[in-house]
DNA sequence: TGCCTCAATTGGTTGGACCATTGGGCCAAT
DNA sequence: ATTGGCCCAATGGTCCAACCAATTGAGGCA
């Protein structure tokens, strides 16, 4: 009895191997986003393997997004690819009822603490430069408008992700925030929506810049309460609405 | 001219009628994750499609991760499907070097806390059961094979998650651990890794159990702590290994 | 020049065949 | 009664050859 474990033996099957192989002839080309792909049957016969197979591993690429399909035109691009990519397939079970919305707020409440902890920890004085710059667009532009505006408060946050030196903050909470705004094309009824998040934008700044990274999470955790705050308000007008529907 | 608008003609490709009609037949026969869906050749008699069109369609279910095929025995479900459901498949460049692995630490850092957190406030009897029946398992895992159990470990894991009642916290921390396993077969001169997180599994338990969120964030933040710890001492053997190779 | 037509190209679908793996049933040996 | 080997039907994986449907571009025509 030896300690060693029995391990499942490899057995990678066919369309995997294809879409390996895709992967190095769209690198060996150099081939960018918008660029055209081979035939399928063109791809068959130099992979050695039939047009079904092809069109197996192909139609996991566009479920994931990387290539787009236009019958009889071919198969395009749609994203870099490489070696060794990461695929995370999110799914909201009835992704519009304030559940999922509250979902994706929870995994927000964790990142962007997280993205500002490291942020506050590794800025320097450039990065600093250019948060606070999009800062002073978002206050001015709020001023302007009396009002939240949804691309200069992206733009804010999206400058303090990139400092946090790590790209999957980026990537993540941006789908978070698709997701949201999918189903948030007009507020339910909260005409202020985001209202309240406004100070705490300053407040998160002034923690980065003062590289206080407790500091910083907990301004990014009151900025998250107070979006949290207005979802809970938006659900209860939604509700209201209905009661007072039914009612008729 | 009317005021009428011109919808596109419905284009809604075969396999995505395949895929909603499938929607309502898991839906309307109550399946649950772990059953088994009918064969390829059934679904094709009865959707009146070919056999090739439902295997399209099974490929982006499977892609998503919604369902698993095994050869010779069927197709099963692996996740809650319902109608309205929100799908986000994100795909991004990462490499296997210690910087991209240290980034999926620092989301599991940021997303483990809080998973543990909600865990904590929502457990109730049934849930807590269930984890520390996880936990057991582990345990015995490790003393039978002097070492940690990657698969025991994720259940444990798992039953956290699951019980935070967020399925987003799943998705993306299965990604960031299939990342980390792809790594994990080339040993990286750390023999015991994952070791030092074992006590830390009961503590954070323990804390679940207590219904004490602030503690259960403590114990999720030192077991990553652990995990950070041994990632680096393996980067460090491998610097070592280059070195002393280099001087041949 | 500008429009139309038509044929080649390309992805989408079909039916039928065969391969590889699985799992259960059967049976002989232990 | 249990083990191990064997067979066989069911099921997903692959292949082929043909046809359908949308697109594109070249050539013809007014």
């Amino acid at each position: 009895m030896t300690g060693s474990v029995l391990l499942p033996v490899q057995t990678a099957s066919r369309d995997d191997a294809v879409l390996q192989a895709l992967v190095d002839f769209v690198t060996g080309e150099a081939l960018n986003p918008g660029d055209r792909l081979p035939t399928e049957r063109l791809l068959a016969e130099h992979l050695k393997v039939s047009r079904t197979t092809v069109r197996e591993a192909l139609t996991r690429w566009q479920e994931l997004g990387l290539v787009e399909r236009r019958q009889g035109s071919g198969t395009y691009l749609k994203a870099v690819v490489t070696r060794n990519m990461l695929h995370m397939p999110l799914t909201l079970p009835s992704g519009n009822d304030f559940n999922s919305l509250m979902h994706t707020l929870e995994i927000r409440r964790g990142l962007e603490a997280e993205a500002a902890v490291l942020c506050a920890e590794r800025a320097n004085d450039a990065d600093l430069a250019l948060i606070e710059h999009k800062l002073i667009v978002m206050e001015e532009a709020f001023h302007v408008r009396h009002g939240m505006s949804a691309d200069e408060d992206w733009d804010f946050h999206l400058a303090v992700f990139r400092t946090s030196g790590n790209p999957l903050f980026e990537q993540i909470i941006a789908a978070m925030y698709e997701m949201f705004h999918r189903f948030w094309e007009h507020p339910l009824g909260v005409r202020d929506f985001g209202h309240a998040s406004f100070p705490y934008h300053r407040t998160l700044f002034n923690a980065i810049a003062a590289r206080d990274p407790v500091a910083a999470r907990a301004e990014a955790l009151k900025l998250i309460a107070t979006v949290e705050d207005d979802l809970r308000r938006g659900a209860a007008n939604l509700k209201k609405q209905n009661k007072s529907r039914a009612a008729e």
